[in-house]
DNA sequence: TAAAAAGATTACGTTTACGTTAACGTTATA
DNA sequence: TATAACGTTAACGTAAACGTAATCTTTTTA
């Protein structure tokens, strides 16, 4: 029988492996380990020093990987993940929430690009399926 | 006097030299070159040898260039473009036509993890905004 | 408890998307 | 028409984001 690795509380698991976690995003150890080479993940570390990753750090590989998708690159996604522990002075908060002012209007500007690709893509697509009524309707 | 490099028909320029483009979308001539070498781009030549773009040209350029800004990889970008010039059998339109459907759902997928992010980043800002008001609120 | 599986570290390799430089041909303009 | 400005190809270089392999340690499991 397969045993349980860690301490599961009411069936919501608390703590993963990096294996878990690679399995259950699709990325390999290498790539987890190089985010926290960059400073985007700091799992804690057993005795014999391996990973222990919290739901927390799996919640932040999930953003990691989400900022991935969507084009901005590991820097970037360095910055706005620690938009989430900025603390002290009033001049330090400011800044961030400029710089969090500036991505917020980056992503709207995205979505916005996104949304004529999409329309483009549309476009060709009732071009292509003109073209093929003609063809189909031709040759039954 | 500054004299125009081609033919111009009432205001509306209709070639471009390489530099005018790089000039225009702040990008390098060698990338524009680099994207003509993968194929993306596929300019005529002048009987010296040089590169011109044709407005058709300057769009697809454009394409490019937002291809790149929302995550997708030059290779990606060159099939989407190529749904634009796909001809000929209907076997080939039909697969032109699963891909670019394929191309939509994604597309889709991105705008909602942004709008996912850009909730987020709100909630981040609203953050920030309270512990400001705090610390300006007890050091005026 | 010993073998197998998983994890850690180190270091070199690879791909993508260009940057940079050289060496030479073309165009524009003073 | 000379010469500066621009363009061409070729080739080597580079940063980002991992891949891969070796070697060793820790955990799991038969």
């Amino acid at each position: 029988m397969k045993r349980k690795r860690r301490e599961v509380k009411n069936g919501e698991k608390n703590t993963f492996t990096i294996s878990e976690l690679a399995k259950e995003f699709e990325i390999s150890t290498r790539t987890i380990r190089y985010y926290e080479e960059l400073g985007l993940l700091s799992p804690q570390r057993s005795a014999g020093n391996q990973r222990i990753f919290t739901r927390k750090d799996r919640a932040r590989l999930k953003l990691i990987l989400r900022g991935k998708r969507l084009g901005f690159s590991l820097s970037e996604i360095k910055e706005m993940i620690e938009m989430y522990d900025v603390a002290g002075e009033s001049e330090q908060i400011k800044l961030t929430l400029k710089y969090g002012e500036k991505k917020l209007r980056e992503i709207e500007e995205k979505i916005k690009e996104l949304e004529m690709l999409k329309e483009d893509l549309l476009a060709i697509k009732e071009i292509l399926i003109e073209r093929l009524r003609e063809l189909e309707g031709s040759n039954p």
